[in-house]
RNA sequence: GGUACGGUGGCAGAACGGUCAUGCGUGGGCCUGCAAAGCCUAUACAAGGGGGUUCGACUCCCUCUCGUACCUCCA
């Protein structure tokens, strides 16, 4: 498939039977809120497709858990550093496995790769790439050449849109910090004395451990790519002398009504917040339902039209489960929709338009179970089609119990027992207790279908 | 100030040098005992402004303008 690089400005092609991808995570100090669930449901989708596609995905995401803002909210708490990560990791995977994210294969935190840090450090000292003050130990722009490369910013411009106070002791104010020193909790014993290490050296010491020098995929949200990833690129490609990531590929940031989610407004809507009104597929189909790479802005009418198209997956999903109808027969359409869908997954992980396919099948599906058309045969060949894509979207209509399907059928043989009497009023008191079970009926000519609809609380 | 991305119908959002997807919404209809769901059908002056290239541009080029993001907190 082709993949967007930020470095090279162009799609590049991806043929490989191996492709490890390192992600860059979240930092644990506080709840993850959509804008996280957008990249990391975005990558859990390259994931899942790669791998329906027989490729294999080495999946690494890391957890920063040393900062300044874990360490400030630790001192609110009268707390530690170690308390406060482990609480909001604990919260990140109750979130994340709700949103159906396939876990990835290793979620290396920086606390626990302090030895590979202070390795790192020591190779780029060596190679002159780095120098001490007295308040830590910094990386030297000025030595790596392509600085600038990613972000496309030129170092000179750098300097004079600077806006942070500028610590004097460092050689380049654009030098940054590999390690800083501090006795305070969390601090670790180096060479250079005693401190924590700064906010980048940590991904470029695990995705080279983990995944090795030149790895396929370094990804994250948009906002990563200055100074974050800009900064593991030039101390990567100057410690291992090898060129870095194969594509880096960035997410677009999500916006509220709008404007820019910062906590200092308000602005933010948590994971667990979206997934208590909306619940993890419409999410999961908001997330997609424009190219990864753009913004995207959460509103309320929106998320409306997500739930309406969820709506009509379920109905297909139920319609194809009871299909009865006479004439057979895979429809040819859904060989071009399938190829559409794949096409536009492989260009790019093109979501928007492979929804579009997903659902011109769900239509297709609908229109054949209105007019009678959806036998045995074609029910099979569009449901093992669409299980497919709905396992690769992260897509999951919920299991029920089988007692509780057995119960809807005898309810749905005296309600329609009632009808033939006419006896409406009674009819309506069963559907009304098939209602109130979640499950809605669909009169079709001579039969009654039912379909389980996922509970929605912002529908309320 | 610099850099990047973008301005497409009421909203969202693609592709494409010539025929302007798709979804939501809205109007009408079908089905139904009623409803719901679903289907059918209609609807929309759609391309920020101005130049240019071309037989022909929403699509390429230039320019102006507006918006958003980033410029060491950030997914």
């Amino acid at each position: 498939m082709n993949i967007f690089n930020t470095l090279s400005n162009s799609k590049k092609r991806l043929d490989v039977p191996r492709v490890r991808i390192y992600l860059c995570g979240v930092t644990v100090y506080d709840d993850s809120h959509i804008g996280h669930a957008r990249t990391i449901i975005v990558f859990d989708v390259l994931k899942r497709y790669l791998e329906s596609a027989g490729t294999s995905v080495e999946l690494v995401q890391n957890f920063t858990d040393v900062d300044d803002k874990i360490i400030k909210r630790a001192r609110a708490e009268s707390s530690s550093a170690g308390v406060i990560s482990e609480r909001y990791i604990t919260s990140y995977f109750r979130d994340f496995d709700e949103l159906h994210v396939i876990r990835a294969d290793s979620y290396p935190k920086a606390t626990e790769h302090i030895d590979d840090i202070v390795e790192f450090i020591k190779i780029l000292e060596q190679k002159g790439a780095a120098y001490s003050t007295q308040n830590g130990v910094y990386f030297a722009v000025s030595s790596f050449s392509k600085y600038g490369a990613l972000s496309k910013k030129k170092t000179d411009e750098l300097q004079s849109g600077a806006r942070v106070e500028v610590d004097d002791s460092k050689r380049d104010p654009l030098d940054f910090a590999l390690w800083k020193f501090s006795g305070d909790d969390p601090s670790w014993e180096s060479p250079w004395g005693r401190g924590r290490p700064g906010w980048h050296i940590e991904c470029s010491a695990m995705s080279t451990k983990y995944l090795g020098e030149n790895f396929e995929i370094h990804g994250g949200g948009r906002d990563l790519i200055f100074p974050h990833h800009e900064n593991e690129l030039a101390q990567t490609e100057s410690c291992t002398g090898a060129p870095f990531a194969k594509i880096w590929m960035h997410v677009g940031m999500v916006t509220i009504d709008g404007e820019k989610m910062a906590k200092s407004t308000g602005n933010v809507r948590s994971v667990r917040h979206v997934l208590d009104m909306w619940g993890p597929n419409i999410i999961r189909l908001f997330c997609i339902s424009g190219h990864y790479s753009k913004p995207i802005d959460y509103t309320e009418d929106l998320l409306c039209a997500d739930l309406a198209r969820w709506r009509q997956a379920e109905t297909c999903y139920f319609e194809l489960l009871h299909a009865r109808g006479q004439k057979d027969g895979a429809p040819d359409a859904l060989g071009e929709m399938v190829i559409s869908f794949d096409n536009a997954m492989q260009d790019d992980l093109n979501t928007h338009l492979a929804l579009s396919a997903f659902f011109s099948i769900i239509k297709m599906t609908n229109q054949m179970a209105a007019d009678g058309t959806l036998g045995r045969n074609n029910a099979d060949a569009i449901k093992t089609e669409l299980d497919r894509m709905m396992k690769i979207l992260g897509l999951v209509i919920p299991e029920m119990e089988k007692e509780e399907m057995q119960k809807i059928d005898e309810l749905i043989i005296q309600r329609e027992e009632m009808r033939k009497e006419r006896k409406f009023n009674d009819a309506d008191r069963i559907r009304d207790v098939i209602n109130g079970m979640g499950v809605e009926l669909l009169d079709h000519d001579g039969r009654t279908v039912w379909v389980k609809r996922e509970e929605i609380r912002a529908e309320n």
